[in-house]
DNA sequence: AGCACGCCGACT
DNA sequence: GTCGGCGTGCTC
């Protein structure tokens, strides 16, 4: 058993399977499955992660594994037969699946660099070089690849054999370690030793008091220098005595450090609460794998359910991993699950650093906490006695990774449930439609909570439609209704929350006199108005420009800005209701970390009247002093061509109108809208999902959609137009001829956004109910194409696409 | 992904 | 003749 079977970081096709590797004598039986090592691979030295351990190799030629990085597996057996199918299902590299399901730090960095080999040599060599190695022996690439002069005389150095090129290895994530004093007598040696010592050493007697007061054993260097006010020479003297001794201990970064949360204790729960927990916890008793569809509105008491499932599962001795949306872990979320757990409770989403997503990840891999709350990842949270998994807003888009492995949360979670046999919960107000299916169907059981709690009714909406408006007049952005009902809670210093789905000031700009319309240069996409940076911009590529005031094509100044962002909803309020207070919340006010939640507090302490905001603002926000929600344009994401444009239209509606009169207070909801007629927004606004599922059902059978078939989504993109369309012609071609004949190939049809980045994009969409071969007719494709993919061409497969574009 | 190897054009 | 362009194929 001394060869290694390693997948090393290289995602590529040809790279994707494991290499063998010799295993060095000295890490006889350290070397298993799940640990990371670093392995010599053609001329570069590359992280890799051991698959398996075997006695024999096909190869001739084996090298050895360089360095052993993890005494532990860093991925138990589950998580590598986890990465694998996440792998098959995905169509992704192994590696790739690997480094998904690990904190970032854990992934290597790569530094070439060139070290002399021959000091001696140096006398020789030219003043360049000389100078460059006067410091060190190993000088980092990144110095010398931009002097061609330097460059020459290395080459030339390491033809001599006087220079060598290393690739090394860096580790990303660093434990934070501060200095830790151990005391180490007993409390009477301690005391006979202050008896012995001279009176001259009164502060090294200070702090052998100190350790005997307190009764401790340890304490961190700072803490004890700060509590006594020392210094550090009595501490070095006890050291060298050999009464304390001196450690590095592992810190780690608590981005919750300085916040208390109030412990919570369970609350008794409803009628309904109840019939929908005693199903859950039979099953975390029995370890039984179901999943449940916790099925209730906003308000309706989920989050209790969730809690005190949790609790249930704690005390059986297993752990429980909460994912909730990106957006929503916001400290309301979390100081819920703090309050009623404590300690035991990791807290992993994207608004923490790499050093602090280890150091949260680490308490999880090392049994420290028993519950995680997380995004997306952290349902590979490396628990090894699971007993429920749940997730809360199933609907949401964001536990679909859109870059590769394209997994989705919630299969990664039904699969590990079944691995666990453990309950998995999705909870959600407005369920997907296949979700919904299944659960109609007995895979997964419904768990209905309809009233909201305290009695509290479902907030009034208001429909208004904006053709009539502008038909009497009304050129604004608010309807009257919306207006009034605004400037009666500014009287009222009650707060509202309005909703637009764009960013900047305007979605166009476009020349009245030839039409000409200020576009991307290298993406087929209008350019955005924002307005306080007087730029454009592109919202795909990132592009920017400053704005023109005359056509670039006809020299006309009649240019107009036309659509609506939040940047212009907040000009127009400031100039209609000028002693409004507002919060404008976009990716453009909260890309600094930390600015998210400043806004939000902000608010809650009534900073604020209005908080203006895109899709961040729709979700998980619990104010009390907010009785008013508008949305501005119900119908932006209803055209987008995308077969489920109406269901996120209803999941948005539904869940942007839940946030007004959770309390006391009553709440009202104005939805302004140019398609009132449209049944997602009508259904929305009586929120009435069973109308919209069924009326949604009938739709998506008839053009055949989920859930009635499954979609797989092939994008290829190139920067020349003919090219990608032959390509992609020929793919579906291929398909169209060895798939069934009941399966639906699609395309090639441009894509919604048909250029990014110059780059032309086009695609192909399968259609079908079952197709066992599917997969692997998709991987002989992609290994047909791999040698032009390693130019210019790409193609990426989305075997469940959540976004058509 | 890198990098070496290898085969064709413009130059000391 | 050689230096260097990037197409091709390999990495245990």
């Amino acid at each position: 058993m001394n060869i290694a079977k390693v997948i090393v970081d290289v995602p590529a096709r040809q790279t994707d399977r494991a290499f063998d590797y010799l295993i060095p004598e000295d890490y006889y039986g350290l070397v298993q499955p799940g640990v990371r090592v670093i392995v010599p691979f053609g001329p570069r030295s590359l992280q890799g992660f051991v698959v398996g351990v075997e006695s024999s190799s096909n190869v001739e030629k084996l090298k050895a594994i360089t360095q052993l990085l993890d005494i532990e597996p860093i991925l138990n057996e589950e998580l590598l037969q986890l990465g694998k199918w996440v792998t098959e299902q995905t169509l992704s590299y192994q590696i790739s699946s690997f480094q998904a399901m690990l904190p970032a730090a854990l992934k290597a960095k790569y530094e070439k660099e060139v070290e002399l080999i021959k000091p001696e040599q140096l006398s020789f060599m030219p003043v360049t070089l000389q100078k460059l190695f006067q410091q060190s022996l190993t000088v980092s690439w990144g110095n010398i690849e931009n002097e061609p002069g330097l460059m020459k005389s290395i080459q030339k150095e390491i033809g001599n054999g006087n220079v060598e090129v290393n690739y090394v290895v860096k580790a990303r994530g660093k434990k934070k370690t501060h200095k830790v004093l151990f005391f180490n007598s007993t409390n009477e040696e301690a005391r006979t030793l202050l008896d012995t010592m001279s009176s001259q050493a009164a502060r090294q007697k200070e702090v052998i008091e100190f350790f005997l007061d307190k009764q401790i054993k340890e304490v961190p260097r700072i803490t004890l220098k700060n509590e006594l006010s020392t210094t550090d020479s009595p501490i070095k003297a006890l050291i060298e005595k050999g009464i304390l001794t001196e450690k590095d201990k592992e810190i780690y970064r608590d981005p919750h450090a300085n916040r208390e949360f109030k412990r919570t204790q369970p609350l008794p729960l409803t009628e309904e609460q109840s019939n929908a927990i005693i199903p859950i916890l039979h099953s975390i008793e029995h370890n039984q794998h179901q999943t449940y569809l916790l099925y209730g509105v906003t308000g309706s008491g989920k989050t209790e359910v969730y809690l005190q499932s949790i609790e249930e599962v704690l005390k059986k001795g297993q752990q429980a991993i909460v994912l909730v949306p990106e957006i929503s872990l916001t400290p309301q979320m979390v100081e819920r699950f703090k309050g009623r757990f404590g300690s035991s409770v990791a807290v992993l989403h994207s608004g923490l650093s790499i050093g602090e997503k280890y150091d949260e990840w680490r308490k999880i891999y090392r049994k420290e906490v028993n519950v995680v709350v997380g995004a997306r990842s952290a349902v590979f949270a490396p628990f090894e006695n699971l007993g429920i998994i749940i997730i809360d807003e199933e609907h949401e888009s964001s536990y679909k990774q859109e870059e590769n492995p394209r997994y989705h949360a919630r299969d990664v979670a039904i699969y590990r449930g079944s691995f666990h046999q453990c309950p998995v919960v999705l909870g959600s107000a407005t369920p997907t439609l296949e979700t919904f299916a299944r659960a109609k169907k007995g895979l997964y059981e419904l768990l209905p909570l309809s009233k909201r709690m305290h009695d509290k009714g479902m907030p009034a909406v208001d429909i208004v439609d904006m053709r009539e408006e502008l038909r009497e007049g009304n050129r604004s952005m608010f309807s009257s209704l919306l207006f009034e009902k605004l400037q009666d809670r500014l009287e009222k210093k009650e707060q509202t929350v309005l909703f637009l789905n764009r960013r900047g000031y305007s979605t166009f700009i476009m020349c009245r006199d030839c039409g000409f319309v200020v576009t991307c240069p290298e993406c087929d996409i209008s350019l955005t108005y924002h307005r306080s940076q007087q730029l454009v911009k592109c919202h795909y590529c990132g592009y920017e420009e400053p704005v023109v005031k005359q056509c670039p094509s006809c020299q006309s100044d009649h240019i107009r800005f036309f659509g609506t962002g939040t940047q212009k909803v907040e000009e127009e309020i400031g100039k209609l209701l000028p002693e409004a207070r507002i919060i404008r919340m976009d990716v453009d006010t909260t890309s600094r970390k930390g600015s998210h939640e400043k806004l939000l507090t902000a608010f809650g302490e009534g900073k604020a009247d209005i908080l203006l905001g895109t899709q961040m603002i729709a979700k998980g926000l619990d104010f009390p002093r907010v009785t008013l929600v508008g949305v501005l344009t119900a119908d932006t994401m209803l055209h987008l061509p995308d077969f489920r444009s109406s269901e996120k239209t209803f999941q948005l509606l539904t869940q942007v109108s839940g946030r007004a009169g959770r309390h006391e207070l009553p709440g009202e909801v104005v939805i302004q809208t140019y398609t009132p007629e449209h049944y997602s927004v009508e259904l929305a606004s009586q929120h009435n999902y069973q109308d919209f599922y069924l009326r949604e059902m009938g739709i998506r059978k008839l053009h055949q959609y989920p859930p009635f078939f499954y979609v797989t989504l092939i994008t290829v993109s190139h920067p020349e137009i003919t090219k990608v369309v032959a390509v992609t012609e020929k793919i579906s071609t291929y398909l169209r001829s060895n798939l069934s004949s009941q399966t639906i190939v699609l395309g090639p049809a441009a894509s919604p956004i048909p250029r990014i980045k110059n780059r032309y994009r086009y695609q192909c969409m399968i259609k079908y109910k079952d197709e066992p071969q599917l997969r692997s007719y998709l991987k002989d494709l992609m290994d047909h194409y791999q040698k032009e993919m390693q130019q210019e061409l790409q193609i990426t497969i989305d075997m469940n696409p959540y976004m058509i574009m």
